[in-house]
DNA sequence: TATTGTTATACTCTATAACTATA
DNA sequence: TATAGTTATAGAGTATAACAATA
C-alpha cells in the first residue's frame, strides 16, 4: 500500500490535483484500500470477484471468453481461475463441442460468496462515495461508464467494423 | 498493457460496468495510454512529469518531502530522481541546513521539458474528457478532487490532531 | 535515538514467448 | 494453420529491512 499523501492545502495550490491520472489512481487506490477490508472475511479481492460477476452468466464462458469480457490476458486468467477453483468457488470442465476450451462454472459455494460479497462491495462504494452530493456521485460514475465502455472509433475500425 | 475489454452490449447488462473499482481502473489505463504517446517526444512519463511539477516550489525540496507529496515510499523516490538526474531534468545538492537531506531542483532543461510535456498532457486530458458534455467532465475531476484531496476525518484523528 | 538517503530484496500484477492438445 | 490452455519468464511498480551518515 502506498502513502498517505499529504494533501495539506487548497486544491488549487497543488500541482497534482489537477491531474486527472493521478486523480484516476489514487482514487482507485483508496478504493481498493477499503474493499480490502471489505471482502477480507470472504477471502478473496476485488479482482476475484470480479471474475465471479464475469463468469455468473446463463451459458458458461471459456476462460478465454472471460478473460476478454474483463480485459485481462488468458495468461493473467488462467491464474485467477487456478486461485479461484482452489476455493472451490469455480471448476473448470473440458468442452465437449470444443475440447481445446475449459468451460468455467461457478459452484453453489461460488455463487453464494459472491452474492454475498457483492452486498459487501456495493456497501463500500457507496460509503466511498458518500463523501459526494448524490447528483455528484451518479454524474460520476456515468462519466466513468461513458469513458471506459463507450468503444473507441477510429476511422479505420469503423470502415472495417 | 491491458488487452482491451469487449463491451459490446449495453451498460446496465455488464457485470463490469456497475463496478467503482474497474471503472476507475480502466479509465487510469486508457489514460495512461493516451499519455504515453503524447509524452513520448519528451522521453518521460506521467509519473516522471508529476515528479518534476511536485518540484517545481519557489523552494526546493528533500527527496523525502517530495515523496510525501507524491504519495510514494522515500526508496521509490531514490528511483525516480535518479532517472530524472540522469536525463539532466534535475540535480541533487546536499542540503547545507541538514547534510542528511538532498535538496532536489529543476534544471533548466528540466523546467522547460516541464512547461512543454505539462502543456502536452493538458492537451491529452481536454482530448480524454472530450467524449464527456462540459459539465459532466467538470464534475467529474470535481469528484475525484473530493474524493482524493479531501482528508479522511476518523473520529481518532481528529481528536488527537 | 530518530531521520534521510541508499541498497538489496521481494512481492504483485501484468504481458510475451513457447509448448501441448485440439480444431 | 489457428486457437485454447498452460508454463516459464521477464518487466514495471511497489514496499520492507537494513545500513551509513547525520541530527
Amino acid at each position: 500500500m502506498e502513502y498517505d499523501v499529504d494533501m495539506t492545502g487548497d486544491v488549487t495550490s497543488n500541482p497534482l490535483a489537477s491531474r486527472l491520472g493521478y486523480l484516476l489512481k489514487h482514487a482507485h487506490l483508496q478504493l481498493m484500500e477499503a474493499s480490502s477490508h471489505a471482502l477480507a472475511p470472504f477471502e478473496i479481492d476485488g479482482r476475484e470477484l470480479a471474475v465471479l460477476a464475469v463468469l455468473a452468466t446463463e451459458v458458461p464462458l471459456s476462460q478465454l471468453e472471460a478473460a476478454r469480457r474483463l480485459g485481462v490476458d488468458r495468461t493473467t486468467m488462467v491464474a485467477l481461475i487456478d486461485a479461484l477453483e482452489g476455493k472451490g468457488h469455480v471448476e473448470r470442465r473440458r468442452s465437449a463441442q470444443d475440447r481445446r476450451k475449459n468451460t468455467v462454472r461457478l459452484t453453489p459455494a461460488g455463487q453464494d460468496c459472491l452474492h454475498r460479497a457483492e452486498r459487501a462491495r456495493e456497501q463500500t462504494e457507496r460509503q466511498f462515495l458518500a463523501a459526494l452530493p448524490d447528483a455528484d456521485a451518479a454524474c460520476l460514475v456515468r462519466s466513468l461508464q461513458a469513458l471506459v465502455v463507450t468503444p473507441k472509433i477510429s476511422g479505420d475500425e469503423q470502415a472495417s467494423a
